[in-house]
DNA sequence: TTTTATCTACGAAATATTTCGTATAAAAAA
DNA sequence: TTTTTTATACGAAATATTTCGTAGATAAAA
């Protein structure tokens, strides 16, 4: 299942603060850009049926959280980037991943790790 | 500039195969899903207006090429990928490019020797 | 020459995504 | 109790993207 952009940008916000409402989220959103209420609410309620959230209707305010790992939308989204603009290769892609941000020289060490692990496998 | 993802198969193609004509870059997706000649040449002469094709009108079969490059698009997409899907923290995505897709030892050796002037860099 | 094939241009339908207004109900405040 | 605020639901407008049919021009084949 890929997410729109739209409601990726509203599975980071439950990612990062956990269940949560509707007003919750739109307030969230609109710190960086215009969105209305009913917008977010509707994102949500569509994302619902999707089976892409779940929610909690005992209140008054319907509590909403994510029904996908942000570990599997990333897996599911970087298989798919990889493909399209990357014609499937990983190492390019991580080659400018590299090349054009900033990772913490401990980041650079796990990866560094990572590499190793991979290379002793049989 | 960010292309659709109907765009960038077709920028994928011409990237591939070099300038061509409607009629081979129709031919070329056809191999993998079901698209009409017209459908390909309304995306390409849309594209065209947007400045991401050039073409030439010499022949009848107008020759189209790519306008942008496969690097500055692939780090104008990555960096938006990032973003969205990692939150912004490219060591994360080259994690997850690195665990779940196979590369070969070479490019392993590649990523590794990256890694080594990156750290160098004062 | 007449017919057939192939090309571009372009409008518009089809589909997907995003945005919002309005109706209605329930809670909170006055 | 009456008014105001705050929810949900939902249709539909607005926008973006993709798909295709048709008209008209030109080249190729018959």
């Amino acid at each position: 299942m890929k997410p729109t952009d739209s409601e990726l940008e509203i599975l980071q916000v439950l990612w990062q603060e956990g269940p949560s409402t509707v007003r919750q989220v739109n307030e969230r959103l609109a710190q960086n850009k215009d969105v209305g209420y009913t917008t977010t609410l509707k994102l949500m309620q569509i994302m619902h049926e999707k089976g892409l959230l779940t929610r909690l209707e005992e209140a008054r305010s319907h509590v909403y959280a994510a029904n996908v790992s942000e570990e599997e939308t990333q897996s599911t989204l970087l298989e798919r980037f990889v493909d399209t603009a990357f014609r499937g290769s990983a190492s390019k892609l991580v080659m400018h991943a590299l090349g054009n941000h900033k990772a913490t020289p401990a980041e650079l060490d796990e990866i560094r790790k990572l590499l190793d692990q991979i290379e002793k496998q049989p």
